[in-house]
DNA sequence: TGTTAACCGAGACGGTACGTCGCGTCTTTCT
DNA sequence: AGAAAGACGCGACGTACCGTCTCGGTTAACA
């Protein structure tokens, strides 16, 4: 892969990405990846980086910094691929699909190790922090076609007043799932997938995502001025 | 609270629970939370904990076994508030208050602190995981009088086969926040804690969280079969 | 060894010196000779050390500092010897072997190597600088024995102004040696040495080392200022 | 100076020294010295070197193998002067004078430092060494001329039987103070120097640097065989 | 006057050792 | 007997400098 446009080390190893250059950047990126399912996150050393990959430390250090730039550019690996959303012919079929999805992705024990691997970095660090929203943003970019296909059929009303927020409403199916896997921790399965996407259809058809309306919405919050921390220890 | 009835380390310490060794323990609480504020999850050491409670680095591990020992202790202690839900005289408004709650707390640069670090300890650590599941798993229960005035109001469709399930009520109104606010990393306010109570109205209206009706619900999925990775780097 | 009265470092190590901590600091010095005569001065790394010693490194680090606090300690060892010098019955002759000891020491190849590694870290080390110059300050303590009994034998002129200076002697007799061993660098045998003694005597009759009479030699000095250098590169 | 007949290293810049080539080395050895009195021998890297005097590091191992060559060649630099021995117009007073130069050129704060880091680089560099001890021999034939004066004046005894050894005689005057300086570490002043040329002096009085009447000197030698070290750690 | 070989600048890399941090264990000493 | 105090083994950290290599670009000697 000679082209890299997107920099992700502004030091070395930018300017001559030639043969070695290139071929060492794969071997790290897998050696993370295998890191990150064989020890998790908190016990990923740069060290084992190092062995696994055959690129040696100092190297590691002065083209990706630390850990975290190690991390965050496995990250753009991972969202190189050509995901594209289910099409199962309805809304709530899509989003419960999509929902399906993240639970069977994060109840395999073999794939969800590094992903959870990767959502625990972002808590550290700065950069795979940010590169976990970018990887998100794309994801739920690609989504909206989903929603435009539920416009086109009329399973959602014709977006005249500036159109339904299709990013808010693909997350709403994912958010529950995301909140139990990795806040509550509390066990998920399809259905809880399927009730997660059934809510979303259910407040999207409510115009909950249209933004029009939601001006006319928020109008009537009464703003409720609290003190206490509810859901923080 | 002199003696302590759950055990998070059955060992030394729980014998002999007057005078010093309750001072001890209320010390080391103490130093864990503000080195949390401190350094986060990831810049906290026992060695810290050990300097900042004048308790030995020995008698640290001996009583609590290592870090996770000390968070988890640490936060049953953040438990045991007195808060209860907000009561605004709606559903809408009571969830609304909730989420904006959440929002709150974890946008304040003082609270958000600690509570995120200990979101980011239960990812290291099998004893924090569980104490956090123990927290939001009371602080939803704590939720249920909520859910209850406002089927007694008539908000919601009196619950003749099972009742709403307010757990998922209240957790839906909250998980979009932490959704962005850990998982995408997207920046977060009252509109949209706001549409994140809005969605949670509409789809209970929409039965979506009645138990009963949601037999029928799940009875229709088409059960579609992915093996791609949606949300998972 | 328990007694250790003199204070290598100041930090740990020296408050409970019993049991295991005299047993690593003698399994240490052991190290550091054994490294010295293996890659000299500037091959020796801490690391060998700890690997020699079964010491870890940290530990190094923590009780001696660096290298140069191993290097001083293992030459307090070295000290600690009971040499005496020569004594063959007339002052040229204890001087002769005086000289020709120290030839002997610097040009057998395996006690050699620790004796120059000393000096040589005594370039890069305060520490081994200071030890160094204690060390020569012992033993030429130690000579002043021989100058006396030359005196009660009537070799030197009684010293009825103030006494000869032994020091200044002793030294004289090695001074050559040590200059064409170290700074020169030109071949030293035991010719060298005898003549080394042998101007050292004619000075001592020649009453240079006599401290009264010193004074009058250095009134009729002519004082010469020089700008140039001489002897430095 | 633009071409070096003598080689530092066989390789390259040595066929074609004109131009740039000799510019690069006067600027190698100014950057060489400087970062001796900079840092010291022991703190003077290659990497130093490279960046003060604008020649790249691959172009210093090139040309000059390693550090050593570097100082080896910086050395050839500082011994190309014109430095004269003291002349006063007597023995004594020359060597006074000599003494009291390498006094001063190693007691004054700018010029001690580079001098003492060549010696210094003599303990871990073959080639430094031998440079080093081919400056001081330089050095010390350029006192022959003091010494024959001497001769001429009638000061010293007329060298019938093969001369006096004038280069024995000089080093015997500067030996206590190298000794001194960088052996046993004592101060050093200008008594001290004056000390030293007063024992030379007598030594050649009485005839230990004559070598013919040395090979009596030596027939009387006792032998004493020693097992201990002297001097030596 | 071109060629061509020697040389140089630039940068990345594997490698050794550094000196430090924090962990968790152990021993010794106090009370 | 439990706790305080300290030393230690241990693994990993992030850095400095080493010496090597590859790649272009320049330059000086020679055809």
């Amino acid at each position: 892969m000679p082209e890299a446009p997107e920099s992700p080390a502004p030091g070395p190893g930018t300017r001559r990405p030639g043969g070695r250059t290139a071929r060492t950047r794969a071997a790290v990126r897998d050696a993370v990846l295998a890191g990150l399912v064989e020890h998790g996150y908190p016990g990923l050393t740069v060290e084992y980086v190092a062995e696994h990959s055959g690129v040696h430390k100092t190297t590691l250090y002065r083209r990706w910094g630390s850990l975290e730039g190690l991390l965050a550019d496995a990250l753009d690996l991972a969202g190189e691929d050509n995901w594209t959303p289910p099409d199962t012919g309805s809304l709530e079929g899509d989003l419960r699909a999509l929902a399906r999805e993240v639970v069977a992705s994060f109840t395999d024990p073999v794939t969800s190790v590094s992903g959870s691997a990767i959502i625990a970095a972002a808590f550290q660090s700065r950069q795979a922090a940010d590169a976990l929203s970018a990887y998100y943003e794309e994801r739920f970019k690609r989504c909206e076609p989903l929603v435009q296909r539920a416009v086109e059929r009329g399973e959602l009303p014709a977006a005249r007043e500036g159109g339904i927020d299709a990013g808010a409403l693909s997350r709403a199916a994912c958010a529950p799932l995301f909140f139990r896997l990795f806040i509550t921790r509390e066990p998920v399965d399809e259905r809880t997938a399927d009730q997660a996407a059934a809510a979303a259809v259910a407040a999207a058809h409510a115009g909950v995502f249209t933004p029009a309306r939601d001006e006319e919405r928020v109008a009537s919050a009464s703003g409720a001025k609290e003190t206490g921390t509810h859901t923080q220890p």
